[in-house]
DNA sequence: CCATGTTTTCGACCACGAGGCGAAAACCAC
DNA sequence: GTGGTTTTCGCCTCGTGGTCGAAAACATGG
């Protein structure tokens, strides 16, 4: 009862919501399918789950075939679709990402393949919309209470750039004062020393910062209910 | 290259980590396999993806034959584990989730079934010990932002109770003064008017108290960098 | 019945993180 | 220099949570 290539095996697709933002807009990769099922609408990347391969090693190398994947400052799992009607027959189980491109990177995409702003998505094949509102949510969620952050912006920028970034992001205006304080605070934002040269109608230089890690790190008081002595 | 039944096809596994907390101690349902591969090592309840429905239907389906599913107050998706080496060939894929069991539930489980403290794991199959304890690491972290005591809790409990509930499972003391405010302020926590006779050694007679809600609840100002002029 | 011990409950105090606001700093253009 | 613009920083307030100790409400023993 469990020789292989029977009943109860299933094709397992891996996906990536890939998010970037560009002039205050969050956008999603997608591509638009040629061929039936769902032809012309537009999908995730993605792809049939390898034999050698876990997961997030095959989503890493399905994307690599739309995007440059030096671009890809941060990919984490999103979860497991597998709906029955998902999809027209055969079934497919897909595990989902969400995959971070900062906001100065500008990678190369094949023809079939474009950026989407979330809020107007094209008519979308299978649940990939609904798929793509969760990597929204986890997006702006994380941003909250981890240094994600880094994964959006350029290597360098100015508080104020990065405060575009986030309101985007999250969906309503952003406090530049209060984001840097939070975010220097926490120790996420260390200054360069430079500083970046005022606009036209001028201004005081606005200094230039970096985050201070590029991986993921969760803020620790975010977890109320510490042990008792907790140096916060 | 979509035909059925073909290379690229694996077994999908549905597997729950069922913890529940009883005497101060958290503990996690596992079965024996008594064949091979892995005869004798200890496992988490699950089994195969059947063809008509989700992962969680599938769960639940299983867990049915565990234990009984009336007793399991929540469940929640953990994530995938799709390491080609996790066990032994064929491949399979599987998707964990993370139940809960009140601690004054106590369901009648097969021969073959034992609840086990987490801190003391038998041998376990396959990756089944890291599924474990990532399904700890959930639960410890949900215990800080969100209502999900309530899966942990009997109906109605008096502060201290609930108070040694959130100690095991987060693993340092608590204190019943704070988790007391903190409930009550974000309003998961609700009188129920009865107070709990007083131990033989006396004391004043506790109050007992019910949560609010039996749904997952996300403590809301967890969230920091809130929108401006957000009413906290 | 009163003294003592035990457990729960509640208020007071403090620290800290974060939002709001306005002043000061540092630039541009005229 | 003067006015306009943008950034930065300090100060205030508020809410949340940790700590502590007193008060409440019971039991037991003399």
């Amino acid at each position: 009862m469990e020789t292989a290539g029977e009943q109860g095996n299933y094709a397992h697709d891996v996906l990536a919501v890939v998010l970037r933002i560009t002039g205050s807009v969050p956008s999603v990769l997608l591509w638009q399918r040629a061929r039936e099922p769902h032809a012309g609408r537009w999908a995730l990347p993605g792809g049939r789950l390898g034999p050698d391969e876990d997961v997030e090693a095959s989503v890493r190398r399905h994307l690599a075939e739309k995007v440059d994947l030096a671009e890809v400052a941060h990919v984490e799992q999103l979860g497991v679709f597998s709906d029955p009607h998902r999809g027209p027959p055969p079934r497919r189980v897909a595990t989902a990402f969400l995959g971070l491109v900062p906001s100065d990177a500008d990678p190369a995409v094949p023809d079939d393949t474009a950026w989407h702003p979330v809020d107007a998505l094209p008519e979308t094949a299978f649940d990939h919309g609904a798929i793509t509102r969760d990597g929204v949510d986890r997006l702006r969620a994380k941003l909250s209470y981890t240094n994600i952050g880094f994964a959006l912006a350029p290597d360098a920028f100015t508080v104020s750039e990065l405060r575009d970034l986030y309101a985007a992001a999250l969906g309503h205006r952003v406090s530049a004062t209060n984001l840097h304080r939070v975010l220097t605070r926490r120790g996420v934002l260390v200054p360069t020393g430079e500083t970046a040269p005022p606009g036209p109608s001028g201004g005081r230089p606005a200094a230039m910062y970096r985050f201070s890690e590029h991986e993921l790190r969760v803020t620790d008081p975010f977890a109320t209910l510490r042990p008792p002595g907790a140096a916060v």
